[in-house]
DNA sequence: GACAAAACAGGTCAATTGTCCTGTGATAAA
DNA sequence: TTTATCACAGGACAATTGACCTGTTTTGTC
C-alpha cells in the first residue's frame, strides 16, 4: 500500500516557489532569505526546488521578471491608462498606498526599490533587469505626460524629466516610510506633488 | 629576539574596522559582508575584532552612529548651514554629487539609503537608528525652509513637506542611478526641484 | 507496451557564516 | 612590585549556507 501519493504539476510546483521566493524577498530580502526557508514556505523538497531553479540566482532572476515588474505594471503602468491624465493618476495611486499601508501592521515598502537596492550591488544581470523595470515605469509615466500635453491640458513642463522626479519622489517617500514605519512621507510627497502638478495643468 | 611587535592602539584599531566596515556595508551591504572579510580588510585579528565588537550587530550599529550620520550632516547639514537659502544649497549639492558621480567608475548610492532599506528589514534597534538620521536631515532642511519664510525670501510654502518632498527626491533619484548606473535621474530631480523652488522663491 | 525525458524525493556535501575560547603581552593603579 | 584590567593573537566551534547527487516515479511519444 502505497501512502504517498505524488502528483506531477510543474506549473503549479513554480508558481509556489516563485510566490514564496517574491513574498520573502520583497519582505526580508534576497539574501536574508535562505533556500531551506524557501523549501519550506512553498512545500516542495530540495529536488523539485533544484530542477525548477538550480541556483538561488535563477530565482531571483524569475521573480524580477515575473512578480516584480507586474507588480509595477499593475500599481502604476495600469492605473495611468485608466485615468484621464497624469496627476489623477499618481494622486490615486498614493492615496490608494497610504491607505492600504495605514490599516497595515508594517510597511515592508516598494517591491521594486527592494530587489533593485539590495540586488544591484553583487549581480549584474538582475541589476540590468530592475534598471529595465524602473526604464518600463518611466516610460509609460513619461508618455502619459506627454500625453497631457498634446491635449493640452498642461503646459511648460518636460517630461521625461518630471516623470522622473515623480518615481523618484514615490521611491523615496517608501524608503523614508519604511524606515521610520510610518506612512507620513508618503502624505507629504502626495500633497507636494499634487500642487507642483496642479501648477501647471489647467483645471476646468 | 621578538619579532612581532604589537602596539596597543584601541582608538586605531577600532577606527580601522569602523571604515573598513562603513566602506564594506555601503558598497556591498550589511549582509553581503562577512566578518571574515572585514578583519582582512582592516588588518585585524579575530581577537581584536571580537574585543571592539564581539558581535556584527554592534559593528553595523556603531558604523550608522558614527559613519552614516556623519556623512549626511557632512553633505547635506553643514551646507545647508553656510548656504544663504535652502534652493542655492540643494542645487549645489545635487552638482556636487553629480560632479562626483560622473568621474567615478561605479555609483553606490547613497549611504543612509542603502543602509536603512537592508537593515530596517530585521532589526528594530538599527532601523530606529537610521530613522532618526532621516529624522535629522529632515529638520535641518525644515528648519531652513523656515528661516527663508521669515526672512521673506520664500512665500506660501509648507517647510516640512516640501523637505520631505527634497529628502525623497533625492533618495529615489540616488537609487535609481545606482540601479540604472548612471546619473540621469540625479540630473532630472535637480533641474525639477530647481524648477519647483524658483517658482515660490523671489529672486533678486 | 517500450522507451526517453521530465518531475520529483530525500539526502549529502564542502564551504562559509558569525561567535567564542584560551593564552599572552601591554598598561595603569595599588 | 604586585595585581587587575584592558588589548590583542590565533585558532576552534557549531550552525547554516547554497549546490548537487543518486534514485524513483510520472508523463508523453513511438
Amino acid at each position: 500500500m502505497i501512502e504517498n501519493k505524488r502528483t506531477n504539476d510543474p506549473e503549479g510546483v513554480r508558481r509556489r516557489i516563485i510566490d514564496a521566493a517574491y513574498d520573502a524577498f520583497v519582505t526580508q530580502g534576497y539574501l536574508a532569505t535562505g533556500m531551506l526557508e524557501l523549501r519550506e514556505r512553498a512545500f516542495v523538497s530540495g529536488g523539485a526546488m533544484a530542477h525548477h531553479f538550480p541556483a538561488k540566482r535563477d530565482l531571483g532572476l524569475a521573480v524580477i521578471r515575473d512578480r516584480v515588474a507586474a507588480a509595477v505594471r499593475q500599481t502604476w503602468i495600469e492605473p495611468l491608462r485608466r485615468c484621464a491624465d497624469a496627476p489623477t493618476a499618481i494622486d490615486l495611486i498614493f492615496e490608494a498606498f497610504i491607505g492600504e499601508l495605514t490599516q497595515k501592521d508594517r510597511v515592508s515598502g516598494c517591491p521594486l526599490n527592494n530587489m533593485a537596492m539590495e540586488v544591484s550591488q553583487f549581480d549584474a544581470e538582475m541589476r540590468a533587469l530592475t534598471s529595465a523595470v524602473f526604464g518600463d515605469w518611466h516610460e509609460a509615466l513619461s508618455a502619459k505626460f506627454a500625453a497631457d500635453m498634446e491635449e493640452k491640458r498642461a503646459v511648460g513642463i518636460n517630461p521625461g524629466r518630471i516623470a522622473t522626479l515623480v518615481i523618484a519622489a514615490y521611491s523615496g517617500a517608501m524608503t523614508m516610510a519604511k524606515t521610520s514605519q510610518d506612512v507620513g512621507p508618503l502624505r507629504d510627497c502626495r500633497a507636494e506633488l499634487a500642487a507642483l502638478l496642479a501648477a501647471n495643468y489647467s483645471r476646468p
